[in-house]
DNA sequence: CATGCCCGAATTGTATACATTTTCGCTCGA
DNA sequence: TCGAGCGAAAATGTATACAATTCGGGCATG
């Protein structure tokens, strides 16, 4: 990832942490001198990170009013699974022609941590949601990669990749996420195996699984989709 | 599109027509300052649109070293009209079960400015070049309204949907077109009968023959990319 | 003559000042 | 009491000034 001058990547960063693990509520206003003033850093480069958070779909902003932390529906939520699902199937698809051993090491890598991070004993719940994020996200990264398709890989890096996964990952009981980290195991070997039909169909039905968990949560609490980030 | 104060909206107009008609050719250096007196603009507006076009992939940018024209290879062109023909028959099959009578009315209104553009008679080829593409952007983007999958439709419009397109209807014959403007009604026909399962099939194809017009041209010249835009 | 270093011009990154627009409370009048 | 209109405060949009970085050319040196 391009890293800009330190300040606007910061900015970046620490907004999009920020939206994605809640502490920025969907609706809320953000306010670029606020902002600015909570890292220290002028409107310039909170102003261009807002500008990429709206290009990835986090935010949404209008002419002259700024930017809010974008809302979703129930329904956004389950057609944006479904988009991922296909997107990331045919990424699996053509990993499985196109990998190479370096993808191949940082999926195993992936899968690896994910698995520590799993069995790890936490003293901060957070942290460990933290680690299984960030390993799962090295997982699909992985495939990404061994797709060798770079405007697929930037499409699902930063367009679809909303706050959800993350959010989902709470949501996950200790069985759901051990489905997960065989999922992983499983495409892997579809992958290595160079079966793109089977890579293709496991990575849509892992997606569609998270899908069904995080609806259901949704659904069975009746909640509105804010209600996930109250906890 | 969220028109923003006119300025920044017309750099940015300005900036991605002159790369989509090939006015910039891939490669070229993109200087905040040259640009913004070639538009009597600040430098601001002109950054402001340049990350936008970024993020769009219409331009590549490193972090002190300023913005380019992006280049695309030969072997990334078929994989960009594999990704859109997979899209766009997603979005035709959403279609088929959500359209309503408001997208049904663009629809046929752009296949009939289409049908228009390809009967007048201009005096100019590239105003007619410009009319189809807008035609057929028309077409297209009323299916994705019909679609009513705000995520995919903006992948579709602001990250999949490069130069190539413009450049393809240059490089279209008579006979081509019209064929484009058949599988437009028979994706419209399809749509209009509820029948995902075509829709999305012609619709994969229509972009798929675009796709083989296009490369077989680029391959038949033995052209770099580039070669496209030198006409 | 080749090579490496240093300096300066060009360009991007960031901060700040100014202009314009929106927001929101308040007054005034029906 | 309620609503329309006004105006000040706040926020965004744009311009400009300043800082940091990159890149290339010239000069010294081996």
């Amino acid at each position: 990832m391009a890293t800009r001058r330190a300040t606007t990547q910061s900015a970046y960063q620490q907004i999009r942490r920020a939206i994605v693990e809640g502490r920025y509520r969907p609706g809320q206003r953000l306010v670029e001198q606020r902002i600015g003033e909570e890292f220290d850093l002028s409107r310039t480069p909170v102003r261009e990170a807002l500008r990429q958070l709206e290009a990835e779909g986090l935010v949404h902003s209008e002419p002259n009013r700024g930017a809010v932390v974008r809302e979703v529906s129930l329904d956004e939520i389950s057609d944006l699974y479904d988009l991922r699902a296909r997107l990331e199937g045919y990424a699996a698809e053509l990993a499985a022609q196109r990998i190479g051993p370096a993808e191949l090491e940082r999926l195993d890598a992936g899968i690896a941590a994910f698995e520590h991070a799993l069995g790890a004993d936490w003293d901060d719940e957070l942290d460990q949601v933290r680690a299984i994020d960030d390993a799962n996200r090295e997982v699909h990264g992985a495939v990404l990669a061994g797709a060798r398709h770079d405007r697929l890989g930037r499409l699902l890096e930063r367009t679809v990749d909303v706050p959800l996964v993350f959010q989902a990952f709470r949501q996950f009981d200790r069985a759901q996420t051990e489905r997960s980290h065989l999922f992983h195991q499983l495409i892997r070997d579809a992958i290595l195996a160079g079966d793109g039909q089977r890579a293709s169909a496991l990575m849509f039905e892992h997606v569609m699984l998270g899908r069904d968990v995080l609806l259901a949560h949704l659904e069975a609490s009746e909640a509105q989709v804010d209600e996930l980030f109250s906890t």
